[in-house]
DNA sequence: CCGAGAATGGCAACATCCTGCCGAGCTGGC
DNA sequence: GCCAGCTCGGCAGGATGTTGCCATTCTCGG
């Protein structure tokens, strides 16, 4: 170090597969604490999946563990996708959050070890497995950000995934800042028509005003 | 890698103080073509400052050098700041964006190698250089992310930064959703002199509704 | 103290938005 | 066909928001 300088050997492990990897890590998540992880679908971590019974013993051991999984908003257009993040809040208490991002696809297991999930190739997708400290300071720093700019599950619920698939136009011509007259006449509907739009749309957000609902819909996405 | 794993030696350099750091990778700033950074304020990437000549260079190298820069909404309070990033964004094209979360300092050199900041100890900040493909992919996905929910400096800009400092009281009431009568009398104003500021609000933000309003006042972090 | 300029707030006219009411039209079951 | 249940959209009247006008008040330099 006096030259200012630490190499650091075998600080990141390749692995390939998910079977692979399971069984390299896959004790650790009896005895984890604190688990981050951010995934694009349901399928990525199967071997979180798997695990589902240590977890399940999680419920029983004392309580501070803390389960924080982040999720594409495309993956609640599906409903029995939907149904199943639901399922693993209610029954693991897991903190379920929703973004518009793409997102690739991270675990952090007690801010201790990151792993990050590769491109597949012949058939089996590479995971770096990292363990230097300073490294995986940085990764859960970056996972932080992106979890503060996500959205509770309880928020982003079915009902507000139905908004969007019921008035992306109405969403569209309000964040233009459009008036009703000419939103209406645009979408080939009657004023009270479009009033009416906004105002479930409204009543969907709670939101007691215009400009409360322009924050709300901004937050969850839905522009 | 018949076992599925393959042991990564020398992938992650631990790097102490922004001399060494220099030394090191400061001869790839002559030649990246994509340089994506992240700061909390202007003095961590004093390498960076340094490599000012280098980076001059870069302007008049061929088009297709994209640098990105990425820092806290913190910064533009202070307007010197806010006038030294206007003009490396003007000066070197750099394309920079402002987030409202704490962010890891953090640098991508042609997304072949990341340096992440780590603590500071002994007076010397120290770095980890990694160079291991899937974990600069992974790191890089993590910057893309926050990048995309960052918002560009031309949109937030010193105007921008003024309203937060004059009118948080009043994009608090609007986002709460309260009628003007009831917010006018909550901060002792006229009705007249609180719609003025709405009127002041709407037309710093460019928003022709307070629907849009809200839209942009969320996008931009002020409430 | 004086005066110029800015900030305030009442008033009024107008624009926009919100909503109850009701009739028209559409759809599916019988 | 006929009815029930639904959406659609015109209309009206009230609620809320927007803006110009102007008198009053405040602020600050002279």
């Amino acid at each position: 170090m006096s030259d200012g300088l630490t190499r650091v050997n075998e600080a990141v492990t390749v692995v390939r597969g998910e079977e692979e990897l399971f069984r390299r890590i896959g004790h650790l998540l009896a005895t984890v604490t604190d688990l981050a992880c951010a995934a694009n679908d349901l399928a990525t971590w199967a071997a979180d999946h798997r695990s589902d019974e240590l977890a399940a013993a999680t419920v029983g051991r004392a309580a501070g563990v803390r389960i924080r999984k982040m999720y594409r908003s495309a993956l609640l257009l599906d409903s029995v996708s939907a149904h199943e993040l639901a399922r693993r809040r209610d029954q693991f208490g897991a903190e379920i959050r929703i973004t518009h991002e793409e997102i690739n696809e991270t675990i952090v297991i007690d801010r201790r070890l990151v792993i990050l999930a590769g491109d597949v190739r012949a058939g089996q997708r590479s995971y770096s497995v990292i363990t230097q400290p300073e490294t995986v300071q940085g990764v859960m720093s970056l996972f932080e950000t992106a979890w503060r700019s996500a959205t509770d599950l309880a928020v982003y619920d079915a009902q507000v995934a139905d908004i969007r698939r019921l008035a992306p136009a109405v969403l569209d011509l309000l964040s233009q800042g459009v008036k009703d007259e000419a939103a209406a006449r645009r979408l080939g509907l009657g004023v009270r028509t479009y009033r009416r739009r906004v105002a479930e749309l409204m009543d969907a957000l709670g939101a007691g005003s215009r400009f409360q609902a322009g924050v709300r819909a901004r937050e969850l996405g839905l522009v």
